[in-house]
DNA sequence: TAAATAGGCTACGTC
DNA sequence: GACGTAGCCTATTTAT
């Protein structure tokens, strides 16, 4: 027990709310919502073990409104209500603090803040310390000698100094500085013009609010002087409504605060209602647990040290690496330090390459040798035996690979860890510090700064850097030990070993390698699209009378539907929509529509592609190096960006074929094989759909077999077999018969009679899909073929649009995901196979159903059995699988 | 007060 | 349904 003088006392609605923004999409099995409960219990067990309070209570706001309200009738006026997800939560959050027999205090027509203001002052006059546990900076005005504010979420704590530290003024001026200033979340209004900087000089000139308004006639800035006068009854109202409370009548003794220890058996049969297994899980450990002990971090600087690292590591069930670099673009990164926790707690920071403030040419003193820590380091890190974890190790391995080492021996990596658990949430590493470890690491931003003064990490001080990667390794190494048993437990481990973990290698391969452009033909697209665009331009100015920024959606409606006086079609949420559709159908009424889609087509080809994808050209290896991120999609695809490789526009007109720039290097070709209507495949597969299943089984071509079937036709026309094409497509996408009829351009009666038809026809589909909304109704999520889950929180949602998309979700994911494990299992075979026979030939890329391998023309017949063979046998399905394959000395030629 | 940065929004490319 | 990027626009922060 710690201070028995000393009071604590939490804002339970400021964390509440905060914990339900800060942890999002958690619900239990039942699908209700648990985030802001859990993230609220989360906050209390942190200062029930790390403060051991022997006096606590805790305060919450009520829904009626307060008296501010009655002062300015604005208050709080411009806040959207509560999301209802949170709403439905608070209950029960109340319920959580009486199960730890904690003390709750709310009262009517105050607020939580003149609560805590009341008892502050109280507790202070009858001699007691108090700490007050917020994340609302107006409770900084209640600070003194006797009175602290504990923010836990960013573990910092305020005393007067650290007031004055963090707002420039003293804690007793806050009111004032708080009225001047206004608060944008409550709606005070404040003083116009008058921010943080300006509020705190102010009343370090003047001293208060009433010091200000007796020497206005000293402040030199007119027109600041002129809005303080002017405004002058607002400051005053803005200091009134920020001012806490200190007199509200309650009646309350100190006894009944005296925390004795949560009602174990309440506390139990509660998170098991809520289905919280993480906290009943922690709560059992919570003496160990739940605290985070503060990391020993070291700075290796001699020899003798990094021998003892290594020895230590040699002997580690596993360790943990993080390195840190100069740049995020590998082919561009200089390594600058190396970190490596072996034990919770520990950490060896290895600096090799950092340098003094803007002198990239000279080394920070206190450094080893940079080819003898390689040397010594390599082994260690090619050793397979030695198994190594890491929070994103698809980027440390290819740092290290132009270090001079491979990273070998790949155990876990919490990145792939925390998307599998649950892909929506977020994965860097301080969310997960901060979500499984309750714990604030050192931000980045922190250690370079950020902005223009911002310093390379090379310029970080070895000190500094010891810390913030040190803790780096040590919290990775934690935070997998907390939650790699829980994908045993999800059923996800086979998924997450043979799949996600050896995967992260072949895409680490596919970055490094990158892929060959043709400069020269982009170089020539740019200057005939830049003509081109020009004429159109011109075009489109003479139709509309004027120049204007053909790119600027509000400038262009206000040429369309005010001067040209074409009729609105559809508004967006800030205007009026100009998109294509809308285009399409007023092209009859004016020739410049026409002239504004072409215009669009050529500008998004040049700046997008054209111009980015040279942006993309890494000036050494010649080649563009795309980011395949594992871990961003619900569904379980990857994702590409820098550039993004898998949106590159199909053929249309031959001038402008971006494919056509993507070439192989001398003496190879590129080889393309893509799965012919992979979803519809494992739509059959998973549905046993006997029609659908006929269809694959002969070989037939699925849409035109749809086209027959909904149309009750032999033979098909080319617009049935589209019409057909796109309901098949729809119906993988869960689509609405809304959407079809916009997609078809037909009325959303005839969708939805199509629609009709094809269930009909495919009876064994709609059940299928069915019993996915079902299924993610009963569980709360939806799986794919190989245990990948997704999490669809509003599948019970009151709102209806919110549920149906709910619905579409539960439709969709389970067949793009089990397509998305599908190809990425022959990536893995693919890669294995090409390594154990030998073969040069490199994957390259991948578009969700299509690889594209770079070849030796040697070994073309080699590598295009071997692919072939790999993606055909890569998940065994009820029908076929088809793949069509390309070979050419381009993209282009392959398709 | 101007310049830089951040975030939202619209539009559009792919599978 | 699943993504990423460009460009515009507005709000906010920061520098001067």
């Amino acid at each position: 027990m710690s201070d028995k003088n000393k009071i604590y006392i939490i804002d339970g609605s400021s964390y509440f709310f905060r914990a339900y923004f800060a942890i999002q999409h958690l619900s239990n099995s039942k699908g209700f919502p648990t985030n802001a409960i859990f993230g609220f219990i989360n906050m209390l067990l942190k200062v029930l073990d790390v403060e051991k309070p022997h006096l606590l209570v805790i305060a919450f706001d009520t829904a009626k409104p307060t008296f501010r309200k009655e002062i300015y009738k604005d208050y709080k006026s411009n806040r959207e209500a509560p999301p209802e997800d949170l709403i439905i939560q608070i209950p029960h959050i109340l319920r959580s603090v009486d199960c730890f027999g904690i003390k709750r205090l709310e009262m009517e027509g105050y607020e939580a803040d003149d609560i805590i203001g009341t008892l502050a002052k109280r507790a202070e006059k009858e001699g007691y310390v108090v700490e007050i546990i917020t994340g609302d900076k107006d409770l900084m005005q209640l600070v003194n000698d006797k009175v602290t504010v504990y923010d836990t979420m960013k573990d910092k704590r305020y005393n007067p100094l650290g007031v004055k530290e963090k707002f420039g003024v003293e804690a007793h001026q806050v009111v004032d500085f708080l009225g001047l200033m206004g608060d944008a979340s409550d709606n005070i209004p404040g003083v116009t013009g008058v921010g943080q900087k300006t509020a705190a000089d102010l009343l370090i000139q003047f001293g208060s609010m009433e010091g200000i308004y007796e020497n206005l006639d000293r402040i030199k800035q007119d027109k600041r002087r002129e809005t303080l006068r002017t405004e002058k009854e607002i400051a005053y109202l803005s200091r009134q409504l920020a001012t806490v409370k200190c007199d509200v009548p309650i009646d309350f003794k100190w006894s009944e605060c005296e925390y004795q220890g949560p009602n174990m058996e309440a506390l139990k049969a509660f998170l098991e209602e809520m289905d919280l297994q993480n906290l009943m899980k922690r709560f059992d450990f919570k003496t160990d647990n739940a605290k985070f002990k503060t990391g020993k971090y070291e700075t290796i600087s001699s020899k003798s040290q990094l021998e003892e690292l290594i020895t230590i590591c040699e002997r580690a069930e596993f360790i943990s690496v993080d390195t840190e670099t100069t740049s995020l673009t590998i082919h561009s990164a200089k390594l600058v330090g190396i970190s490596i926790s072996y034990e919770e707690g520990q950490a060896a920071y290895i600096p090799v390459g950092h340098f003094p403030v803007g002198a990239p040419e000279s080394l920070d003193v206190g450094q080893l040798e940079n080819d003898w820590v390689l040397e010594r380091l390599k082994p260690l890190f090619e050793n397979p035996k030695i198994k190594k974890i890491g929070q994103n190790l698809k980027y440390d391995l290819q740092i290290l690979r132009r270090w001079g080492a491979e990273l070998k021996g790949i155990l876990g990596d919490t990145l792939l860890e925390s998307y599998l658990l649950d892909p929506e949430q977020p994965h860097n590493l301080d969310a997960l510090a901060l979500r499984h470890l309750g714990h604030q690491n050192i931000s980045f931003d922190e250690v370079t700064g950020k902005g223009k003064n911002q310093i390379s990490f090379a310029e970080v001080s070895i000190e500094k850097a010891t810390q913030y990667s040190g803790e780096d390794a040590d919290v990775t190494l934690r935070i997998h030990h907390l939650i790699n048993p829980m994908l045993e437990e999800a059923g996800l481990s086979n998924l997450y070993e043979t799949i996600e973990i050896p995967l992260l290698e072949v895409l680490a391969d596919m970055e490094y390698t990158g892929i060959k452009v043709d400069k020269a033909s982009l170089l020539k697209m740019d200057e005939a699209l830049t003509e081109d665009i020009s004429s159109v331009e011109d075009k489109i100015f003479e139709l509309a009378q004027g120049a204007f920024n053909i790119n600027s959606p509000k400038q262009l409606s206000e040429v369309l539907f005010v001067k040209l006086g074409l009729p609105i079609i559809r508004k967006t949420k800030t205007g009026v929509s100009t998109d294509e559709g809308v285009l399409q159908e007023l092209s009859s009424d004016h020739q410049i529509c026409q002239w504004i889609l072409k215009y669009r087509e050529f500008n998004k080809l040049k700046s997008t592609y054209v111009q980015g994808l040279l942006n993309q050209i890494h000036p050494e290896t010649l080649r563009v190096h795309t980011s395949y991120n594992q871990t961003v999609t619900a569904t379980g695809r990857l994702s590409s960006s820098h550039p993004n490789l898998q949106n590159i526009p199909t053929i249309d007109d031959k001038r402008y074929d971006v494919r056509a720039a993507f070439i192989a290097a001398p003496g190879k070709k590129l080889l393309s094989a893509d799965y012919s209507q992979v979803e519809l495949r494992v739509l059959a597969d998973m549905s046993e759909d006997k029609e659908l299943m006929r269809a694959f089984l002969h070989d037939e071509d699925v849409h035109e077999h749809t086209a027959r079937q909904i149309f009750k036709t032999q033979t098909v026309s080319s617009e049935q077999r589209k019409a057909a094409k796109t309901i098949n497509f729809g119906v993988v996408y869960g689509q609405t018969a809304y959407g079809l009829s916009q997609t078809l351009k037909i009325s959303p009666g005839e969708a939805k009679s199509f629609i009709d038809s094809y269930f009909e026809t495919y009876s064994g589909v709609k059940k299928f899909l069915q019993s996915l909304i079902e299924e993610a109704k009963l569980k709360g999520y939806v799986t794919t073929r190989l245990g990948r889950r997704r999490f669809i929180p509003e599948i019970n949602s009151q709102n209806r649009m919110r549920r149906e998309m709910a619905e579409r979700t539960a439709i969709n994911s389970p067949i793009q995901g089990s397509a998305a494990d599908m190809i990425k299992i022959a990536m893995l075979s693919t890669y294995r196979r090409l390594k154990t026979e030998n073969l040069k030939a490199q994957i390259l890329l991948q578009v969700h159903d299509e690889l594209l391998l770079e070849v030796p023309e040697n070994e073309e017949q080699a590598a295009r059995k071997l692919l072939r063979e790999e993606m055909e046998a890569a998940m065994p399905l009820k029908v076929p699988l088809k793949v069509d394959m390309g070979w050419g000395s381009s993209w282009r030629e392959c398709e």
